[in-house]
DNA sequence: AGGCGTCTGTTCGCCACCGCACAGACGCCG
DNA sequence: CGGCGTCTGTGCGGTGGCGAACAGACGCCT
């Protein structure tokens, strides 16, 4: 049962050495996160870093208002839990689990004693901490800048990119969670996107067609977190089975 | 000439032990840093980390259309280039000088190498670095649901906070491409405040007259922002001689 | 003192998005 | 198979912010 996960399927787990990956192995606890679980809230103390293979997890922020935006999105290409190493135990966000999958988790206490190593886990920690950052800033300057339609093509892009398939599981409603909007934004923009036939969606699913149709629609924040990723994670890349690679330069 | 300059002036350098201290005062060179001096660009590959005394920093970001929005400042409680140490070496996002003032600088070699000591200076900067995380995360929510007045309020409640007295030498023109707005929205959201008796202004300079009262305008985000930064850095605080002091818990 | 560049004030039409309200449709579950 | 909860479609008035355009005012510079 256990033979079809494998620690490897996360990026960042894959490009040790073997022998800190043999090391960490044995710590790795696999566990299945449900769709809408919350990995941690604000304020509270984390116990455990989490490194996804198949689940996606969102990070956002919710507003005394109730009001809500995703900050940053961490599939496979992650980890969740950074300020366990960057210090400070806590964050004013929460993770979420927006898609439902698997992923391996380490205790708080190994995770600080294989960072403090020095060794590689501990550079490619800190190099996704910086593309994490990217990918938040970019967020911060799109959520400013573009307009409801481009944002949903972004989001879907990252999203499907860290899918095995091209359909998402995921609402109207939860979208627009995410985003930051009213429901009924997402759907017209949606609808929209489904009449120029680049998604097509039913009740609780929606589906990519046309990956660069959506991308010529999309915003260049896409483009930008997705360049920036791959450039900083180098040979560790998002998850991108039937996907025509971009040249990560 | 000299003497009134010192880099215990920031606070990430004042937190450090003697020892480390001591060390770092030898390659901490003096500058001067004008209004306007960018102290990177995109994509460039960094070659000095600085520590702010007097001066402040802002970190933004530019889109294609050429339309901007800071991201986070930095003050004298923090530093400039924290992608030397995460790894990478650029950024999608430059850095300018919103302030005149002075600053401490490193060569990217000496930082790089102090940092690998894994020493004080080490959990000093990843602690910032978290801080920095929090302030970027904040304004990306900021900016998807709170009115102009409302950031123009954070904004200037954080810029004071940076500074020495409570005018800021700054133009509606550059505030509004710090919130990425229009100067017209700026003008407007500041006749209000100005009215209301919170802040005046002349020409190329803003006072803050009745912090309290922009505090009770401004959104949730100021007080996080800086609870955070004071939780986090804890002992090291911004610089803050005539302000009331918040608790920080 | 005069002149000019920059900064500030104000106005007008326009649009994306909001908040609300409600109708229909899907699909699970008893 | 019928029923109900959730999700999706659509329409309405209201508004914050945009883009453009221009008048006035400040203040530096010669």
């Amino acid at each position: 049962m256990a033979s079809i996960h494998n620690p490897s399927q996360n990026s960042l787990l894959a490009a040790l050495p073997a022998a800190e990956f043999e090391r960490l192995a044995g710590e790795l606890e696999l566990v299945t996160l449900p769709l809408g679980e919350r990995l941690y809230d604000p304020g509270e103390q984390l116990q455990h870093a989490y490194f996804p293979t198949t689940a996606i997890v969102s990070l956002h922020y919710v507003m005394e208002s109730g009001a809500m935006a995703e900050t940053a999105g961490v599939g496979n290409e992650g980890m969740v839990g950074v300020s366990l190493f960057m210090g400070g135990d806590t964050t004013p966000s929460s993770a979420v689990v927006q898609a439902a999958g698997h992923a391996y988790r380490l205790e708080r206490q190994v995770l600080m004693r294989e960072f403090h190593r020095a060794g590689l886990l501990q550079r490619v920690l800190l190099r996704y901490t910086q593309a994490l950052m990217t990918q938040v800033t970019q967020t911060a300057a799109c959520n400013r800048h573009h307009t409801i339609e481009q944002r949903l093509c972004r989001w879907l892009l990252l999203a499907v990119d860290r899918s095995a398939g091209r359909e998402l599981v995921m609402t109207h409603e939860l979208v627009a969670g995410m985003l930051g909007v009213r429901r009924e934004g997402v759907t017209e923009a949606a609808g929209r996107l489904q009449q120029a036939g680049c998604i097509s969606y039913r009740r609780g699913h929606i589906s990519v067609l046309n990956r660069s149709a959506l991308e010529d629609r999309a915003c260049e924040c896409y483009a930008v977190v997705r360049k920036e990723t791959g450039r900083l994670l180098s040979d560790v890349r998002y998850r991108q089975e039937p996907v025509p690679a971009l040249p990560v330069a």
